[in-house]
DNA sequence: CTTACATGAAAGTAATACTATCAACGGCAA
DNA sequence: TTGCCGTTGATAGTATTACTTTCATGTAAG
């Protein structure tokens, strides 16, 4: 039934896996959109339950709290964007081209695909924008670190760091570069959405003037003016 | 007694001015550092009132809840650090000697400074770089900032980019550019101490990285490659 | 057939996020 | 001095959150 591929996920964020089981599948889809509804402050398993017509107990039995559910949903999402990045560039001989081929994805990365079913991929996404960086700004970053729980996006960041360093070998800053260019693209889009002070985007195009402005922050960082 | 500058943010971010009485400037200033130990989600005013060997229902006279506290917190610092970087480049003539010392208070932003006492800076700058982002994320931004919270963030930003037209008026992403300047100081200072594969500083010299790695990005961006 | 296991149902606990009431104290005004 | 106001403290109370525990039941695999 199901072709879409099988994105894995480090087994430590879970208790059981919900992707083996209906009831699982079904948090995960669910979860999705009751996170994108309320936000995840006023997310709780109870909630959950009742919208699932299943039990507290049940779903505590997948997750330990909803802090790894989070954790769960936003590593998905990195493995399946580091998957969409891998598809569509693998046969891309020049890094500049596939650089900017990444940035494309980064900047318009909640259209639904076909790839990948059951999942609301724009509510995932607007979960990964607003939620995605509180899995690791918290108190025991560093015991979840320890536990493997950011791996994913660490892959990610470095899957894309090894091509601005195959561009620019000499520039010394490709974990950071790739690091702040990926959080921008989606705190642009938030900024752009609900405090568009903070950003220059036309209303009607804010996705390419994002692209357009990270491609010029990308690039103009590693080919620097010439130090006069 | 206390000379130190009067910071003035929202009135609206609390019920009663915390600046005003003995109490709530004993709240504010344990509050950072109990925020600081424990991690927002961990504190509570009950824990805090405890600490301050104060009251419950006493705390919640000054702010309507703990988020609201760290809306006080981060806006202070935002105002703060506006102050910082009106004093230090108020006579320099350069705008892009001017941005550089921006730059340079935005990476060392964390030093105790003479001018402000009875708080601990480094304390409250760790809870900006962790928490800081927690205050518009959520799913009430849009209310949030139909009342105002965030404008000591956005006048920050505003100022700085009002350098970045004088320097090059034809740049187009000023606003955008500023924000996630100022995000990814944050950012990287917090991956150099807790996810060091995101970034690319010495453990023995990070600020300096990190200013080095934003001053490329910065001036990077706004001085492009020749379009060939 | 029975066993293992996943789920559901129900109840319980500790903590959180508040709100309400009232008494005590201190300052200031008449 | 008396009387009032406003701040704080003390106590208690409520609804919700974040779980855990126990047990019954249905179902699928051996």
């Amino acid at each position: 039934m199901s072709t879409s591929l099988r994105i894995e996920v480090n087994c430590r964020l879970y208790l059981r896996d919900p992707q083996e089981t209906e009831l699982g599948r079904r948090l995960i889809a669910e979860s999705v959109r009751l996170i994108d509804e309320i936000g995840l402050e006023q997310f709780t398993f109870r909630k959950l339950a009742q919208r699932m017509q299943s039990t507290e107990a049940s779903l505590y039995r997948y997750f330990e709290n909803k802090h790894r559910l989070l954790g769960y949903l936003v590593s998905w999402y990195w493995a399946w964007l580091r998957f969409q990045i891998r598809f569509h560039t693998h046969n891309v001989p020049a890094a500049a081209r596939r650089l900017r081929l990444i940035l494309e994805i980064l900047t318009r990365a909640h259209r639904d695909d076909p790839t990948t079913t059951e999942l609301d991929e724009a509510a995932l996404y607007r979960i990964v924008v607003r939620e995605s960086s509180k899995a690791y700004l918290t108190h025991e970053v560093d015991e979840d670190n320890q536990a493997g729980l950011f791996r994913e996006y660490k892959y990610l960041v470095a899957d894309i760091a090894r091509v601005v360093q195959e561009l620019s070998p000499a520039y010394a800053y490709p974990h950071a570069l790739i690091s702040t260019v990926v959080e921008a693209a989606q705190k642009q889009l938030f900024f752009a959405r609900h405090l568009p002070s903070l950003t220059d985007t036309s209303p009607d195009a804010t996705e390419q003037c994002i692209y357009c402005f990270l491609e010029g922050l990308l690039f103009g960082a590693l080919h620097p003016p010439e130090p006069a």
